[in-house]
DNA sequence: ACAGGGGGCAGGGGT
DNA sequence: TGCCCCCTGT
């Protein structure tokens, strides 16, 4: 067969790393040098070259984007969708092992993935429970706190609280949490992993099995993985498998959420692997590159790893100072508007900043200018209220034991079932260690109800059974058309919410609908012996499902930093390069943290393809205050001779010249007042409202007849008075 | 059962 | 300043 194709588009080291032979291979990639592409050509390589089964590979990645991203392009590569090629996120992965050992694994065949409300939810109900004081315990911190344990392969018996009665109360919540999962069949997404480390090292069968299975291992992001993925990867990997490891420590920004950077030298330590790096990148301008390799070079610790492009010199990297946060979204939004009248498309510009709060100033001046957009990271749309309200049902018809469900929708709609009866519920539960829906059934069965409780109780475990009985013959569309009905979930959100809201409730509902109707089992959920429904309610809790639609619309994109990884853009701002913003005020309070914030800038500028802004602003309203702020220092980090000062840093004002201006203006230089009309050249006619500062820091704020509010520097913005 | 007000809080986020 | 949670009052 002809292989050249895998060959051809790929640079010497690419090439070395897709065609290594034997031992492990760790690729050290860097930003924009092309790691997907190595690992796409590696799994056609193995398969086309070296005759290795699909069924013998395994391919690990980090979110369920990239990894359908990676089986798309194996199969555009191989122009065929290679059947029992395992490619998923680690959670995805362990999900499929648990479902067919699951017996062996000592979970019920119905176990429930539990998302992170689910958690939260019952992590304070066990709180609750126990009467604890939830001011000293509270919920999220302990969610935090089980976790953290499970992340690193603890269960409450590892934890060594050392007699600090606080500690030793955290590890009794995290065992009764514990035991209420097993007695419901529910499992965490930190649990998914663990269960499998634990069933793979315990069950001598299966490890032989899966050791037997994967001759190669493939996994991406490797500086992400927490200590429980590494336990993972190394137990299915025995000592036969070979692994394929590609990673960027430059590009390790999830420390805070357990990430290890270690486990890359770790894994070059334990593993002996063959080192590549790919170094050459494609896609940002020489300019750009150099920027950020002088910045990542103020971090210690480094493995080493020097990115350079046969690319132009590009233009230089611009830093635009901003008085407010107001003005640098206006500023922001100009530069978007010149890259459009340039002939550029929206969706090749992205706004970056550290945390979402920032977002909104952008997406105020970016509205008020009329530019299509969109803010990543918003609500999913398998966590929004309605579609956890339709899928609880549908749990309970799964999964009787299933609490959390039953909680959620026991009430919903309203049909009289109040705080009372339900606490009843869980005390009938708790003494005769049964689930939720038991104990009801019990207690309807011996009358143990007053009148009007027990009639609405009654009613609604008989519409839980009757679906049970209708799922026998239906399809998963029907039952899902079924269950919004039978609950009139629609009707319940028109009659307590705003008409719009309740609109667009009923629109997700109906859009659920759909999803059930036209889902489409994944193969190896088949061949792992999932039914259809248990695929379906997987797939709810671990790929909670993008924002909503319009994904290829044209709009400029807003965003953090963390969720840019992996994504690239022509035209990037980087935003709120501010002390205490960027970097984070806690990070800098947290020893370490700071090398992964500049990792984070890091990031942040080699997103960028052609054209990249650094913009901060002197002032800005946070938690409702107005506070001033220095220069980040990654900005000091930035070569100078690659950046030009949009606008020269103006010395920052003290006394009095700052502070005695409110609206007025006092020493106003100008002769604009309040209630001026005056005209803009592009945003037309409107009236002052406020004023402050003086000097070169004069500003306006102007509400214009057709563009809205704005806040313009008067010694920018050459305004014309008209009255 | 539910609305409405007061108080505490404010990082990043995929599974 | 705005959001979310909890508590209280009806």
């Amino acid at each position: 067969m002809d292989v050249s194709h895998l060959l051809e588009e790929l640079n010497d080291a690419q090439r070395e790393a897709v065609t290594a032979e034997d031992g492990h291979v760790l690729v050290l990639a860097g930003a924009g040098s092309g790691k997907t592409r190595v690992l796409v050509h590696r799994i056609a390589w193995l398969i086309q070259v070296h005759h290795v089964s699909p069924m013998g590979l395994l391919a690990v990645t980090f979110t369920n984007k990239a990894a359908g991203e990676m089986r798309a392009r194996v199969g555009q590569l191989l122009g065929l969708r290679p059947d029992g090629l395992w490619i998923g996120t680690f959670h995805g992965i362990c999900h499929r092992i648990l479902r067919m050992h699951a017996d062996e694994a000592g979970l019920p065949e119905t176990f429930q993935i539990l998302d992170s409300e689910d958690q939260y939810r019952l992590i304070r109900r066990v709180i609750r429970d126990m009467e604890l004081d939830e001011g000293e315990y509270p919920a999220r911190p302990m969610q935090g706190f089980i976790n953290h344990h499970k992340d690193e392969g603890r269960r409450p018996e590892h934890i060594e609280p050392f007699d600090n009665p606080h500690a030793l109360t955290q590890v009794a919540v995290y065992r009764n949490y514990q035991d209420y999962c097993e007695r419901s069949g529910l499992v965490d997404f930190a649990e998914l992993l663990l269960r499998t480390l634990e069933l793979l090292r315990d069950n001598p069968a299966r490890q032989q099995q899966y050791r037997d299975r994967f001759g190669h291992i493939l996994i991406d992001e490797f500086q992400d993985t927490n200590k429980l993925q590494y336990a993972l990867v190394r137990i299915i990997a025995g000592d036969r498998a070979r692994l394929f490891v590609v990673g960027d420590d430059d590009q390790s920004i999830y420390g805070w959420r357990g990430a290890r950077v270690e486990n890359v030298s770790d894994f070059a330590r334990d593993f002996d692997p063959a080192v590549i790096r790919l170094e050459q990148n494609y896609r940002s301008t020489a300019t750009i590159l150099e920027a950020a390799n002088r910045v990542i070079a103020n971090n210690d610790e480094r493995m080493g790893k020097n990115l350079w492009t046969e690319g132009e010199q590009g233009e230089p990297i611009r830093v635009f100072s901003a008085f407010s946060a107001e003005e640098e979204a206006e500023f922001v939004v100009a530069r978007i508007r010149d890259w459009l009248e340039q002939g550029g498309a929206a969706s090749e510009a992205a706004v970056l900043y550290r945390s979402n709060a920032q977002s909104r100033l952008f997406e105020h001046q970016l509205l008020a200018e009329g530019i299509p957009y969109r803010v990543y990271g918003g609500q999913r749309f398998f966590e929004r209220a309605e579609i956890k309200d339709a899928m609880g049902y549908l749990r309970l018809v799964h999964n009787r034991d299933d609490d959390p469900a039953f909680e959620r929708v026991v009430n919903v709609p309203s049909r009289g079932i109040g705080e009372r009866t339900v606490a009843a519920i869980r005390d009938h539960a708790r003494s005769s260690n049964t689930s939720l829906f038991k104990a009801a059934t019990a207690m309807r069965d011996s009358g143990a109800f007053a009148a009007r409780a027990g009639n609405a109780v009654a009613q609604f475990l008989q519409i839980i059974n009757d679906l049970d009985e209708r799922t026998r013959e239906a399809s998963l569309g029907e039952l899902m058309s079924a269950i919004v009905e039978t609950a009139d979930l629609a009707r319940w959100y028109r009659q307590r919410e705003a008409p719009d809201r309740a609109e667009t409730r009923e629109e997700n509902l109906t859009e659920l609908i759909r999803a059930a109707e036209t889902f489409d089992q994944p193969l190896e959920d088949e061949q792992a012996g999932l039914s259809p429904l248990a695929s379906f309610l997987a797939q709810a809790a671990l790929e909670a499902g993008e924002h909503q639609g319009e994904k290829w619309q044209d709009c400029v994109q807003l965003m953090t930093l963390h969720s840019a990884k992996g994504l690239e853009f022509p035209l990037v701002f980087l935003s709120g390069m501010e002390e205490g913003l960027f970097p984070h005020q806690k990070s800098t309070e947290e020893p370490g943290r700071l090398s992964e914030e500049r990792r984070l800038c890091y990031v942040g500028m080699t997103r960028a393809m052609q054209r990249l802004y650094l913009s901060y602003a002197e002032s800005r309203m946070l938690h409702g205050q107005t506070s001033t702020s220095y220069p980040s220092r990654f900005l000091d980090e930035l070569p100078e001779e690659l950046i030009e000062q949009v606008r020269p840093k103006p010395a920052r004002y003290v006394g009095t010249a700052f502070g005695g201006g409110s609206a007025g203006g006092a020493g106003a230089e100008h002769d604009f007042t309040l209630g001026s009309t005056v005209s803009h050249e592009r945003f037309g006619i409107g009236t002052v409202v406020n004023l402050e500062g003086s000097g070169a820091n004069a500003r306006v704020q102007i509400n214009f007849e057709s563009a809205g509010q704005k806040w313009l520097v008067l010694s920018y913005a050459n305004l014309e008075r008209l009255d």
